[in-house]
DNA sequence: CTCACATCGTGATATAATTAACATTTAGGA
DNA sequence: TCCTAAATGTTAATTATATCACGATGTGAG
């Protein structure tokens, strides 16, 4: 396994790659071929086997992959073989809403703490979770040895939000606010911006009219 | 105005240079300087700059862009200088949490129709809307002329939901739904992966880890 | 056993994106 | 008026990513 820098494309091709061979798996098939799964997910078949050979070699010449063995070694590199508690900050209705995503639970991930510092909205219910004023965010992260903060406030709270997060411990952040956040160099953060994702639409719907 | 390829990261970016340039007008500043912008957007002055290349000479040497001719520019780029309708199919957690989403409307998008085939739901209101059965698509979609539709539906519903909005009219669909779709050519579609999102993290975890 | 075929892994090549460098233009002061 | 400082627009260099092409290896038929 080369310690080289790997184009983040890559770890995104890699998510969809295991989900697609979660698929394969379920229909019984055991072996698939890179020009399959590129078939499967979109891509080219050099690019399957480009990304998968940053990890290892995975296959058998003139055969393919195991399925199994595929799905099980990409969801290895994606840290999925053991599962992550994460807490959600921000009870709106993009936090209630990832409580109660099933997407997550499917792919190993478990909220197990929900914080607003709206009054109203403490102590409502979520699934099996009860909203909690941000001061407990410390006390859970901490209990649960929580890794992974989502945060679904304003943007104008996300910057105190993110702060108490990290001070708590959490060491990853998918951050839904429209702000770029400045943090530490040992804390990742991904934004999720739903605004500049239709913007991306709009643009290109532009570009079509002119022509 | 070159008619090059642009790159993706570019419009990403011009959609965070004008939400900047927002907040930088509401301060009543008036000029600022590429290296400000990139200051606070969190990227470098030369690649501010060389965005705004791919689409025209806005600033003047040796003083800088105007506030709100840059922004107006921005906002006119990305389509924003009009409102778009949009509709949202699948009426779950997520669905309803987009239509109540303000986000959308500040930056101006209006849903103007919410769909679901799923009984329990039809006829339940969400913000001024009321649920309505996916067979009401193509009338709600020609009646506001929709362009944009948002897939919150399950993986298994996807293609359908996306069939439905495209016979319809829609040009440009935002899926949340963790499959592949495959559209003409004329269709853009961009997915929003919640999960993937979270294994960028998780593996960023498992790679500090190691060392 | 050998051959034809399928398919991987990878080094070479091509393409794309970012960064750096700089010539040019403007404002403002002596 | 002329000089300096600031900051753009743009070309060139660098870096990153994706594609191509092919040698290597395994399978199965004859």
């Amino acid at each position: 396994m080369k310690a080289l820098k790997i184009p983040e494309a890559t770890i995104v091709r890699l998510s969809v790659y295991s989900r697609f061979l979660e698929q394969v798996d379920k229909k019984g098939i055991v072996t698939i071929s890179s020009g399959e799964i590129a078939e499967g997910v979109g891509v080219s078949p050099a690019q399957v086997r480009k990304d998968l050979a940053y990890f290892g070699e995975f296959g058998t010449r003139g055969v393919g992959y195991n399925v199994k063995d595929l799905l099980r070694h990409t969801l290895k590199i994606l840290g999925l073989n053991a599962r992550w508690p994460a807490v959600v900050v921000g009870a709106g209705n993009l936090g209630s809403a990832l409580v109660s995503y099933r997407g997550f639970r499917e792919r190993g991930f478990d909220i197990v703490g929900v914080f607003d510092n709206d009054l109203t909205k403490i102590g409502k219910r979520l699934m099996e979770l009860e909203v909690m004023a941000t001061e407990k965010i410390e006390q859970i992260v901490k209990q649960h040895n929580v890794k992974i903060g989502i945060l679904t406030v304003p943007a104008s709270s996300a910057k105190d939000a993110a702060n108490l997060l990290i001070n708590a411990g959490v060491k990853a952040i998918l951050n839904f606010a429209p702000i770029v956040l400045s943090v530490p160099a040992d804390v990742e953060v991904r934004d999720i911006d739903l605004s500049t994702r239709l913007e991306i639409l709009t643009f290109h719907l532009c570009l079509k009219e002119m022509m």
